[in-house]
DNA sequence: AGAAAGCCTCGGCCGC
DNA sequence: TGCGGCCGAGGCTTTC
């Protein structure tokens, strides 16, 4: 569930915790699985002040006064902010709170908890994680910037599908809006990214860009239009044809047999 | 029971 | 034929 339109949201809701001191942090061996131990997240993380948040597509980072903290999501993974008022957070996934779920975590010095709740356990977090090696931001992605996603240096490239999830080429497009980014520009996933038509990648960009924005405002990635029609057998809601599904960049890929081509 | 919205690793194979 | 790099498949993990 997590995609960038979620991943963003949690850095907002993580801006609360701006200026507070860490007194505590912990991990279990899943979340802290690319630090050296579990017990590095807790060594790391104490003492250090929240000096602002900031998001590089799925990657959420917490700046501070020493190491930039990373948190990474995975399919099911949540953030959310226990104070007073309790349990304050978004759920995407299984749509309930079980602390057995809680993978790790941050405790400030006004007692608030920064919580990553992750049922499939695929969440990490990392210490100064390598922003470097991901592509430019999805949500702020330009057209010179899109020119540089689609770019194929020989032969004809991987399936635009595969192309638009490749993380070190854009950042931040998961399976649902890599779907839903085709679905709106009318373009065959399985199509060789060097050889799209300077009409298609000109239709892909625009289509880029209004998905980020529409289902930001829809309040998430699994809003898209072609969403209803995502299972074996489904119709297009733009035409009525049938819609075709298979794996594309290793994910279920679902698309219009008809204005998609 | 099978599939699932992320990400990492590995191995095959393409192209120079 | 050799090698580096690209690309796809598979695995991880638990849940519904």
């Amino acid at each position: 569930m997590p995609e960038i339109l979620e991943v963003e949201s949690y850095r907002r809701l993580a801006e609360r915790v701006v200026g507070r001191t860490i007194v505590r942090g912990w991990a279990d061996g899943y979340a802290a699985k690319k630090l050296s131990s579990p017990s590095a997240w807790a060594r790391a993380v104490k003492g250090l002040t929240v000096t602002g948040t900031s998001r590089r597509g799925k990657l959420m980072l917490l700046e501070t006064d020493g190491v930039t903290l990373g948190m990474r999501f995975g399919m099911t993974g949540v953030l959310l902010i226990n104070d007073a008022a309790g349990i304050d957070g978004l759920f995407y996934g299984p749509h309930r709170f079980n602390s057995g779920w809680v993978r790790g975590g941050l405790e400030f010095d006004d007692s608030r908890k920064l919580l990553l709740h992750d049922p499939r356990r695929l969440g990490r977090f990392e210490l100064d994680p390598r922003v470097g090696d991901l592509g430019p931001d999805a949500l702020t992605l330009t057209r010179r910037q899109f020119d540089r996603v689609v770019h194929v240096e020989r032969g004809d490239g991987p399936a635009i599908k595969a192309r638009l999830l490749d993380q070190s080429a854009v950042a931040g497009v998961g399976n649902l809006l890599g779907d839903e980014i085709l679905f709106r520009a009318g373009v065959d996933p399985r199509t060789a990214t060097g050889l799209l038509s300077s009409e298609q990648k000109s239709r892909l960009f625009r289509s880029f860009t209004q998905t980020m924005r529409t289902l930001s405002n829809r309040g998430g990635s699994h809003l898209g239009d072609h969403m209803d029609a995502r299972f074996p057998g489904g119709f297009c809601p733009r035409d009525g044809a049938i819609m075709l599904s298979g794996t594309i960049g290793g994910r279920t890929t679902y698309w219009c047999s008809a204005h998609q081509h």
